[in-house]
DNA sequence: AGACGAAATGGGGTCCCACCCCGTTTACTG
DNA sequence: CAGTAAACGGGGTGGGACCCCATTTCGTCT
């Protein structure tokens, strides 16, 4: 699964050279090791130093702990994805309520991925193969099923439901129950 | 108003000297001024040097970054205790909406104010004279009106709403009009 | 008024962090 | 097997949190 790196190059141009692959799996790895262990602001120096490299090469390689987080989440991500697909063959409502709430848990226990799938919040054109714009695709996806079919108020957008889990996950970061109680409190209402 | 400061002293003991007094409470004003123009994270040691004393000074007085915002906002939070008075004398569904939602937009465009009022997650026994304790015995006053008519569904506690209201302002910092937005979605529900 | 002791202060120190500069090393290419 | 661009990393800069301790200031007691 990580044997096999695409060079990812902007659009063309040549591949990276071997060393900087290396080393930006190396720093991706860490960076995962650290922040399930230590929360999402270890220190950047801190993930150098255990990756063995310079903390320049770091700051070339990821010029933003946004765009480290983006990486270290990508498989997280993707898993959620192919969820979301399994999750298209159940009952609507179901489904769309199901998602947000694993969305949201893993969010609150991950310390990190809330931050990673923030990126909307800068106003970037949400690109697919952000964190952020591959949830949101997916969550437009349930959210129109469930419409379809009455299941939510028409008014709700994907965006909506989005900063929900947000909300949920910064606010209980480290509480699964606390936050599983909360969505299901915004998702059914305050009012009976 | 301020030229009056009670002692405050910890249960007895003698009152604290004259500088002290006049330099907890320039760290209090400029601490106010910054946090409303540069944010809830300016630097301690900005405030300190804009209050012209030493940065030991202000680690002397407030122990931690909170310790500073509940002074700051202990004013706001006063006012917010009267605000509930007032909707008390008001029909208890409008009454709980209106408080909820004057919370929540104080808290999320005054960075800060949702510190202050997190407190809560450090487990400490909710103390009545601090900001989350003061907000918290007005919530449970309005939400035993709003019961008591049916208002509300009957497991909604006092903290399930607080935590609503951190969630919603933490995720929308700095945007009142999505946090109205994000509110009233929690409030009505996802489903119709 | 004057002096004394406790209270309070603040300059400077330590440690850690983000971010960058630039001389050196390394990997690919022909 | 050289030559060159790519990549590296030690070390520097600037800043912040938090603390130590010699010094100043306040309040009191005579």
């Amino acid at each position: 699964m990580e044997r096999e790196v695409a060079p990812v190059a902007g659009h063309d141009a040549r591949p990276q050279r071997s060393d900087w692959q290396r080393n930006h799996e190396q720093l991706v790895a860490v960076a995962a090791t650290l922040i399930d262990r230590d929360g999402a602001q270890v220190s950047l120096e801190k993930i150098a130093r255990e990756a063995g490299v310079g903390s320049a090469t770091l700051h070339r390689h990821f010029p933003s702990r946004r765009a480290l987080l983006e990486e270290v989440f990508r498989a997280v991500v993707e898993r959620f994805r192919l969820r979301a697909d399994e999750l298209a063959a159940d009952d609507p409502r179901t489904g769309l309520v199901t998602w947000l709430e694993e969305l949201t848990l893993s969010a609150a226990d991950s310390r990190g991925l809330t931050a990673a799938l923030e990126a909307a919040a800068d106003g970037e054109p949400p690109a697919a193969d952000s964190c952020h714009g591959m949830v949101r695709e997916a969550t437009v996806m349930l959210l129109d099923r469930a419409r379809a079919v009455g299941a939510v108020r028409p008014e709700v957008s994907p965006d909506d439901l989005l900063a929900l889990g947000t909300a949920v996950s910064l606010a209980t970061e480290g509480d699964p129950a606390a936050a599983r109680r909360l969505l299901r409190l915004a998702i059914d209402g305050v009012r009976p």
